[in-house]
DNA sequence: TCCTAACTGGTAATCATTACAAATTAAAAA
DNA sequence: TTTTTAATTTGTAATGATTACCAGTTAGGA
């Protein structure tokens, strides 16, 4: 837990009980859960918790780079705690995001065109693995 | 305008004033417009046209891929009558979504870590030429 | 020309996200 | 430690894109 403080501070965000537990569970729930997912596995242990809560952790997080917005799925906004640009697969069946490791000859452009580049998103949309077994 | 109507019955789709209207407006609007842009420039031409339409009708084209889907935009999805699989720079500051021609190694991949690929996504998140100088 | 399934258009519902404002709290200052 | 206050949390209401629904219309085959 020490270890999500430090990453607050050293960004200069308050510590809260709520940015820590929200911090925790993206850390060790790497499957690219969205808003209301977090909300819902979190709210058994703090009742209290809001939703709008976890709308603006998120988004305070977002701004500081601790952690990654994914704009892959066509209905709602999925979390990463891992920041590195990396590649992802959106499963059209089940709806699942995972992580692909591929490299990319772009991960560290700075401009394409003459545009200044600051974020770079790689992703395949298809079946997964287990989905195409039945 | 017989383009459209080839490009249509090709894929067994019926022809209508809307499809057709909406076909043709993708294909001169290269700017990857969302369906509410695409109603509000058509509907003073076409003041019956329905917004429900519009939104049916890219879903249709959608599923017989004569037109593309982007999910890039955290807001609305944007279409594309350009459905070669291509790389986009969306601008944060303007919102434009441009074409950039990059290549790229996974273009043709069938699969990723065994998951079956069907469409391949690539872009770049930051400020357009045009915004970066004020 | 007739018939019917497919399509259109208007309105209501849905659902993720944002806006707002009152109550609470982290943490800096005294 | 106590005080102070700006930042944060929360619950509720609003927003806005998209979808559901259904009655009326139409494309296109028989
Ligand atoms: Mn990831
Ligand atoms: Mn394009
Ligand atoms: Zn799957
Ligand atoms: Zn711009």
């Amino acid at each position: 837990m020490e270890k999500y403080v430090h990453i607050l501070k050293g960004k200069g965000l308050k510590i809260t009980p709520q940015r820590l537990t929200i911090l925790k569970y993206l850390d060790e729930n790497r499957t690219h859960p969205d808003a209301d997912i977090i909300y819902n596995d979190l709210k058994s242990m703090n009742p209290s918790l809001s939703r709008t809560t976890v709308y603006n952790t998120l988004d305070a997080m977002r701004n500081i780079k601790i952690i990654q917005e994914l704009t892959i799925s066509k209905t709602e906004t999925r979390y990463d705690y891992h920041t590195d640009p990396h590649h992802h697969f959106l499963c059209m069946k089940c709806g699942s995001i995972i992580d692909v490791d591929i490299k990319c000859p772009h991960q560290d452009s700075k401009e394409v065109d003459g545009h200044r580049i600051e974020e770079i998103h790689g992703y395949f949309k298809g079946i997964c693995k287990i989905c195409s077994n039945e």
